[in-house]
DNA sequence: TTAATAATATGATATTTGTCATAAAAATAC
DNA sequence: GTATTTTTATGACAAATATCATATTATTAA
């Protein structure tokens, strides 16, 4: 069982907050896994008990739509906590976490997580301040959903790709999503994604080479996703 | 000065958890406003440094879009408390808030509400069930933008509205809201929402007498919404 | 490797939604 | 009470987007 104490990623969390004594009891009632791309962390619907830790990996946060479609409402990476939310609310996860690439992430059952929110008020506000974060991106994701065209949410969302997870050294995208995951994403069709990424192509906006993208021409683009072309 | 012990409306919100004590010294430091309809409480972007309690009245909380357009993010009753986000973040607030009826407010400012935060367990997990709360909305909200059609969301909004708001006597929705804004919630032009109006009438889902909406066929607005016709 | 399957791409077409124009009705100002 | 402005309503049309069909390419399994 490895330490807690050791591991580097609690520090890009609300667990940045626990004390030596705390973290060492958390190392005791943690539970690790190895999660490999597309496995399921935990469905929607589900009684989860709990929060996981992301040690390494990305995964998606979707909720399945009336239609059948899965719409991608957050990506999680290394450091981030899920189940948060939740565990807080007392009710069923919302939404269905999934594996993007392999990943490691701990278990930490709640039981000992609200023993921190009762005796630690800086990890309580470091929850709380992450979970405002979260509920300001939904606003502001909501209204971009609500009033923009899907052309510009495509743009929009490429940027965050790329500003949020980087490039490879050739310059494409680091994370590999599927055209129905970006489609899932932007809430559209798959085929008017495909549709709108050749369009952007031919624009020279981006560059498409098999499943990579590389972002050409990222001032345009962002004219584009805030709706001045 | 009106005394917040004997205020029911704190009983709605996270306020429910402050002791005697803590409501006397409450008292003493909020300031009480009245709202006229169509007056701003606060704007986006705005520094407001406390939080509102919502006395009486019903206020809209709107997010500007590139394209001129107010999106309403979230309708506010009495009891609710504005403006927690963004004071728990230390940001500027990213929502407007504007009445829709004329309202009682009272502001608290941050130093208080930061006191009790660290004093008193139970609210501050009130404050984050609220958030958390708010949080699943925005999700779910999220997705029926990205999801559904102009339709299906017009018709589930309508059904909040009831649900939400009540109905008069004479069985028409409670709040009213004009055109306008009602776009402004399911994220579509004027013009559209009001054509749909029109079908829905037509379709007898619903009867239109001026400005009021009586919901006739609940059952199959239901269907609707959830994109089974 | 080859066959089978899944992902990507694109055309054709239908549907949905937005925009602009204009008229009627309602609310407000003077 | 009349004039002015705003809101609601509707038609005509354009633009955006979804759906269905089909081809091509990439991936996976046998």
């Amino acid at each position: 069982m490895s330490k807690c104490e050791q591991c580097i990623v609690r520090e890009f969390s609300s667990l940045k907050a626990l004390n030596k004594e705390e973290l060492v009891k958390m190392a005791e009632c943690k539970t690790s896994y190895t999660i490999k791309k597309g496995d399921v962390i935990f469905e929607e619907g589900e009684n989860v008990n709990g929060i996981y830790c992301i040690k390494d990996g990305i995964c998606k946060l979707t909720k399945l739509s009336q239609n059948g479609k899965d719409h991608i409402v957050k990506l999680a990476i290394k450091g981030e906590l899920l189940g948060q939310r939740s565990m807080i609310s007392e009710e069923p996860v919302n939404l269905s976490a999934v594996a993007l690439e392999d990943m490691e992430v701990c278990f930490i059952p709640k039981s000992e997580i609200m023993g921190f929110f009762e005796k630690n008020n800086q990890f309580s506000m470091n929850v709380m301040k992450t979970i405002c974060g979260d509920l300001k991106d939904a606003d502001d994701h909501m209204v971009s959903m609500a009033q923009k065209t899907v052309k510009e949410r495509l743009a929009e969302t490429l940027l965050y790709l790329d500003s949020t997870f980087g490039e490879k050294p050739d310059k494409s995208l680091q994370i590999q999503l599927s055209r129905e995951e970006l489609a899932g994403m932007i809430g559209t069709a798959t085929e008017s994604c495909i549709r709108l990424l050749s369009d952007f192509n031919k624009l020279e906006l981006i560059e498409l080479d098999g499943k990579k993208i590389i972002l050409k021409n990222k001032i345009k683009l962002k004219k584009l996703a805030e709706g001045n072309l």
